[in-house]
DNA sequence: TGAGTTTGATAGTAATACTATTATAACTGT
DNA sequence: ACAGTTATAATAGTATTACTATCAAACTCA
């Protein structure tokens, strides 16, 4: 099966993962200790065991484990805009775009045998608990100067471009966008442990709920006037 | 003047610091601190240093910084309640009360001399760049157990009872209220850092745009059908 | 074969997040 | 005014974390 590979910042790692074996378990191994310790218990340390390699052998690869958590979640971002592309690729109309599109985000994740060593469920999970940890620094301006964040802000743009296609005069499509793509991710933790702030309950239903639940805000708010 | 104070969980400190003045150093400073170093860097060496106190005292109040951090937070909601409350407590209208709150939410935080020792303009700051790591993090089981977020989950009962007062058939009311409680904060992170994600702009205007922006999503969806 | 690169092994450091002990200062009640 | 309690400061110490440095073994490819 020919794997597909995303092509990402440079300045996410310091040597190529995706080149080597060693790279590779990084990435395999970390997705696994991050989605079970959180990221605040997770150490470089604990992955080199894990691995059978050592500490100075991960820095190589990584500058420290904030830049491995950016680069997982930036190819998470590529991930879903993949998919996105997908399925909306066949589609002519803004509004069937933006309908395919919602739910792409909302649906529930699984394995995806297009990419090797990559666990797409665990690696969600590390989105709904993680994301917001990569950009919630004192750095964030010189990170984002980088193009640490291109992922995130490449996939706003392109859903917002439908949404301007759609209301022309509607003065916050960003605003929608990074609004709904984070609610999403919000609503599922929410779901699992706070769940007075939701209404998508627990159970399977809870992608489809999240699904009518991003809909009606993405819709009624731009279709009004 | 008389100053109120807010009862807070108890979880949420080992010994009460509204009680003691250095109790009152600590968190006069620490919203300080957190502020200006962000809470990654924040420590308790740091802030004692900073009140001419040690470490040791400092953890007989609080058993952690991430306590502290909640403890903030926590306050920071008690506040933003209690402004909600006298802003719509004349009114009679749920319509007109959730008018009033969006207004509570989106404006730009001024000093509030009704609290002594809490710098309300630093503290939004501080909820704005920090507040998800309150509950994204391992323990959020045990600490909502112990009724840590009790001030959020409460901010967004209540407001959430007045949209089911307008339309008692949509079914995402306490979805759509923490959607729009932690998209006010993030727009405001986005347009001081990352603006290609939202539309608020940089300038004053910011605040009247939030507002506008989340009026739309909040009565566009509700109104719905 | 041999030069260059990648990795593993080992060591070490400064800072962090605590815990423990003790002495003294400050306040409390009779 | 004095004994008893409590709060605080001062000091010390520990395990862990987040790195950095050095060097030799292994493997790569021209």
């Amino acid at each position: 099966m020919a794997t597909l590979a995303f092509r990402l910042n440079t300045h996410l790692f310091t040597r190529d993962p995706q080149q080597t074996e060693l790279g590779q378990n990084i990435i395999r191994k970390s997705v696994e200790l991050i989605d079970r310790l959180g990221f605040e218990q997770f150490t470089f340390k604990k992955l080199a065991e894990e691995i059978n390699s050592t500490e100075a052998s991960i820095y190589r690869y990584f500058e420290n484990k904030h830049r491995l958590l950016q680069y997982l979640i930036g190819w998470y971002w590529s991930w879903l805009e993949y998919r996105i592309d997908l399925f909306t690729n066949s589609l002519s109309q803004p509004r069937e775009k933006l309908k395919a599109c919602i739910k792409v985000i909302a649906e529930e994740k699984k394995f995806d045998a297009t990419f090797d060593f990559i666990d797409e469920v665990a690696l969600h999970r590390i989105l709904v608990a993680e994301l917001d940890k990569t950009y919630l620094t004192k750095q964030v301006d010189s990170d984002n100067r980088e193009g640490l964040f291109s992922g995130f802000k490449s996939l706003c743009k392109k859903i917002s471009e439908w949404v301007i296609a759609i209301n022309p005069d509607f003065p916050f499509p960003n605003a929608l966008i990074s609004t709904i793509l984070l609610s999403a991710k919000q609503q599922l933790f929410f779901a699992d442990h706070l769940p007075s702030l939701t209404n998508i309950g627990k159970e399977t239903t809870r992608y489809i709920n999240l699904e009518q639940f991003l809909e009606s805000l993405l819709f009624n708010t731009i279709d009004h006037k």
